[in-house]
DNA sequence: GTCTATATGCTGATAGAC
DNA sequence: GTCTATCAGCATATAGAC
């Protein structure tokens, strides 16, 4: 117990990833030290270096996995369907996923801007893929005649915002579960998109 | 010109603030230093102490200013009314008030965490106040029969994630004009409420 | 009121022993 | 694979000259 040093390559590299999410969810990614990072491992600063070339390397990660396996997991929850039924899937999906993943989430919407140019443009396509998935659901649901849509991408990025906002405020501790606040984000959104 | 020393304080003061506002929104409180502030303003850095205690400062003054004027602004713009009519107005003064400070409101949200619990908590109240503003006109709503609503304060929270979403994606030289974006906001919360 | 200089400590990252 | 030791630089904040 308590080995102070040896080989732990197959725990230490995951458990490396785990203690930068979390601490960069809490403080923020310029905040926290790779100091920080190593202690939290229980490791020395120096021995990070074996899992992850730098720091700006961690960030990417982190929001490169979290991205892909968003798109991942909806691609497995597809279904066909009216544009309707699409779009409460999505809805809950959306808000299921979100609140599962609330260190994940926080950092691919508030660490944006400390990505270098380069990985800032990957993690932007990724994020990008998935807001198309919504627009062509409200895009269906307009050519179906269900939907009153004006402009399909300021809808879609109002939704989107609205149904992520729910990470702010919720806790599972709270008076409501997490199925009931699916339900009543979906009567919002089938309400706000409607004719 | 380019005088290098001397008394300025009737103009060094708003500037210090303004270059603070400027850089903490575009790269982040924790990534900008007390050097890069001076550098802004045009001083060394030890002369900014002149103007401030220290830098934990300079964010709480930007963002307690931010919601004092938030608030005080709404209160000039608000009118009796119908719960619609007052919700309307609440929508479309939300929304160019937040696209005429992005950077403020970009502030606001995004560096809660770096406030220290003492300033957290005042900030916290002045965002609650605003917030209860938008629960009393669905609360109305309700009792005058237009609203539908389940739980007023997930409502509340939903309609103002969906509408400070529109800080995110707008740009003044984009397609639309803000008055556009307001109409199509409006629709989609008066929807999203209605019974 | 601003300057220069400095105190004190932390930063990301690397080198070499084991 | 992890350790210790270290580099070169930047951080916030202060002191004292002008």
């Amino acid at each position: 117990m308590a080995r102070t040093t040896g080989s732990h390559s197959d725990i230490t590299g995951p458990r490396v990833l785990d203690a930068a999410l979390r601490l960069f969810a809490r403080h923020g990614y310029a905040a926290v030290s790779m100091r920080q990072i190593a202690k939290e491992v229980g490791v020395q600063a120096g021995a990070l270096y074996n899992y992850t070339p730098d720091k700006q390397s961690l960030l990417f990660d982190l929001m490169k996995r979290h991205m892909q396996e968003l798109l991942d997991t909806r691609s497995d929850h597809c279904r066909p369907g009216t544009a309707l039924k699409q779009l409460e899937d999505f809805t809950r999906f959306h808000i299921r996923y979100h609140l599962d993943r609330s260190d994940e989430v926080f950092i691919a919407y508030m660490e944006l801007r400390n990505l270098t140019p380069e990985n800032f443009t990957v993690i932007e396509a990724l994020r990008r893929r998935y807001e198309n998935e919504l627009e062509t659901i409200l895009q269906q649901g307009a050519v179906e005649g269900v939907f009153a849509i004006t402009d399909s991408r300021i809808e879609t990025m109002a939704v989107i915002a609205m149904l992520t906002g729910v990470t702010t405020w919720y806790r599972a501790e709270g008076r409501l579960s997490a199925t009931e606040v699916e339900g009543i984000y979906w009567d919002m959104v089938r309400k706000a998109v409607s004719v």
